[in-house]
RNA sequence: CGGGGUGUAGCGCAGUCUGGUAGCGCGUCUGCCUUGGGCGCAGAAGGCCGUGGGUUCAAAUCCCGCCGCCCCGACCA
């Protein structure tokens, strides 16, 4: 490929709307330019990053036994229907009418289709397990788009749907997946670590994401470099501690006149904040429940919602806080609430807490001195782990302490059980004649996303250092005089050589000054450069040089042993 | 959806407070020059100042509505 043939546009300056250096690289290197909010063009560059990553996710589908499949994005509403998202994925699936009125969805994801389809395939356990797979656009009406294609509205993903006659053939399907996950994001240069994970909407029983290492990841992680043991803070539990609170005398109501938050509170009173305990009034499908923590921490919306069972929850409106407790929030605690019948849980931590301070449950007061045993009525059974995991929690596993990392999710794994095909009544017989229904996993990579995470885990000031598995072209070669048949003859015979035997080159041939020339195959980072110029030619010889190497370490070889040289320097 | 910011040439921005015929840098085009890390000189093209209304002799600028984009939040009492 010739420069001047190509479409590549590349910007001096950051994208004034861009905050990640991910996101401004691929725009500044002109490998996508924005349409609207989280709405992207791939350009010619980005789309063969794009296919390269897919060409990677294929060849390592098809060896772990995937079969490749495409299903439509605009997917009857009937099958969400009989899952019940139809409705419970809300206003975050895209909706569209056809002429006559009827209802489908631009597919999120495809775990109804595919039973569908699976089930009309699949009667006899002869024909098990079966795992498929595709490559597909999918759609979401995300909260809110950013960082680029981080979270994006409409992203190019794969899925991969695994069906079984039992849970442990499914945990072997499952596995299959897992290790083709690992081979995958190392082909494409990434590090990226298994975690263990909620399973969301999805549903199921028990997942691991894949995450990349990055600071503008959305996803906290828990880690535990003792046993190993990492999960999303969303999961991550650790180990119940110990409360060993003294005994206290009788409580005592203190005036905190318009202290709310517990920094004001504890600043007012000059104790520590986890000498409170923080109370949330949360709506659990309809009814208020009182959470309590220590004033330090945070409630887990997910383990809390595991824990109480709930459908839907969501932190209380102020009618609810005020029926519930008699207070506004900021002053609400789990001492006689106005509610005598409300449900009070508690985290683990607060097992035992004596000496407490808490909201009265009267507009600027606070009770302290409050013995939960004492003083509340919280059943021993409703005290459990109901916090997000902090830096320095101990681990669960091991006992050891945890830190806690950003991550950004490229890939998700799933073991989902019979929920779907429950719902389709998707079932095979059995060699005794037996009705049973199928076992489900379904596994999910970000194709577009993996680009992106690709790049924040590869970059350095001067632009993208792309792994030669996925680089746009594993080679440039800068022609510097264009216009001096000697050294263009030999930039494209060299160009000749290389694409004959696979290697992926562009040749800048513009007019332009070495300055520019270099500037832009940094930014774009392409992993080998290579130089040809008349000085260079007559001093014997072209320059190789890798992207992720500096110049004292770039070689000069005679123009005969270029082919190999290149080669040797793409390994 | 709530809060904040922002919208002026392809890109990055100034001008808005204090109303008076729209500017800078980069990029683009022409010519000369230069040629190993975003050269230099000269010239040129390119803007319904997001959009609709209002105030005014006069609006990028003031007022009102709408839209787009970005950030934070959307539960932490």
């Amino acid at each position: 490929m010739k420069w001047t043939k190509s479409f590549i546009q590349t910007l001096r300056e950051d994208p004034g709307d861009a905050e990640i250096d991910s996101h401004k690289l691929m725009v500044r290197a002109g490998l996508m330019k924005k349409v609207a909010g989280g709405l992207w063009t791939y350009l010619p560059l980005g789309m063969r990053v794009l296919n390269k990553v897919q060409r990677i996710v294929r060849e390592e589908m098809d060896r772990a036994g995937a079969l490749e499949i495409v299903m439509p994005i605009l997917q009857p509403a009937e099958l969400w229907k009989t899952s019940g998202r139809w409705e419970t994925m809300g206003p975050n699936m895209f909706r569209a009418k056809d002429r006559a009125s009827h209802d489908y969805a631009l597919s999120p994801t495809a775990e109804e289709m595919v039973t569908e389809m699976v089930k009309g395939i699949v009667n006899s356990y002869r024909q098990l397990p079966v795992t498929v797979y595709q490559i597909q656009w999918k759609f979401r009406d995300e909260i809110r788009p950013r960082f680029g294609l981080m979270r994006s509205k409409e992203f190019l993903m794969k899925d991969a749907y695994s069906f079984d006659t039992t849970l442990e053939a499914a945990d072997k399907s499952y596995m299959a997946m897992f290790e083709a996950y690992k081979r995958i994001f190392s082909r494409c240069g990434l590090k990226a670590y298994p975690v263990e994970a909620d399973t969301g909407d999805i549903g199921g029983k028990f997942s691991h994401e894949f995450h990349v290492l990055a600071e503008a990841g959305e996803d906290g992680i828990a880690f535990c470099d003792a046993c190993g043991y990492a999960a999303n803070l969303e999961k991550a539990e650790r180990k119940a501690p110990s409360c060993d609170d003294p005994a206290c005398g009788a409580m005592e109501v203190i005036a905190t006149p318009g202290a709310k938050t517990i920094a004001e509170v504890s600043g007012f009173m000059g104790v520590a904040g986890s000498a409170f305990v923080k109370s949330l009034i949360y709506n659990v499908d309809g009814r208020p429940v009182m959470v309590c923590v220590e004033g330090h921490r945070e409630v887990n919306e997910v383990k809390l919602k595991h824990f109480l069972n709930a459908k839907k929850l969501e932190l209380a409106d102020y009618d609810m806080v005020l029926r519930a407790s008699g207070a506004n929030a900021g002053s609400v605690g789990p001492v006689k609430p106005a509610d005598a019948s409300l449900r009070i849980v508690a985290d683990f931590a607060l097992r035992g807490a004596k000496g407490r301070i808490v909201g009265a449950n009267k507009d600027d007061y606070h009770i302290k001195n409050v013995d939960l045993d004492r003083d509340t009525s919280i059943k021993p059974e409703d005290y459990a782990d109901l916090t997000i995991v902090q830096s320095g929690d101990i681990c669960a596993k091991c006992g050891k302490p945890m830190i806690i990392k950003r991550g950004i999710e490229v890939g998700h794994v799933f073991k989902l059980g019979t929920k779907y095909t429950d719902a389709f009544k998707a079932a095979y017989k059995t060699d005794d004649l037996k009705e049973q229904v199928m076992v489900m996993g379904c596994y999910g990579i970000g194709v577009s996303r993996t680009v992106q995470a690709i790049i924040e885990q590869s970059h350095d000031g001067n632009g993208i250092i792309w792994p030669a598995a996925v680089a746009p072209y594993q080679v440039v070669i800068e022609n510097l005089d264009p216009d001096d048949a000697e050294v263009t003859r030999t930039a494209d015979e060299l160009e000749a050589r290389l694409e004959t035997s696979g290697v992926d080159v562009i040749v800048d041939d513009r007019a332009e000054r070495p300055g520019v020339k270099f500037k832009d195959a940094d930014l774009i980072g392409f992993p080998v450069r290579v130089v040809v110029g008349a000085k260079g030619l007559k001093a014997g010889g072209i320059e190789i040089k890798r992207r992720d190497e500096d110049k004292s370490q770039l070689k000069i070889v005679p123009v005969v042993e270029a082919e190999a040289a290149i080669k040797a320097a793409l390994v």
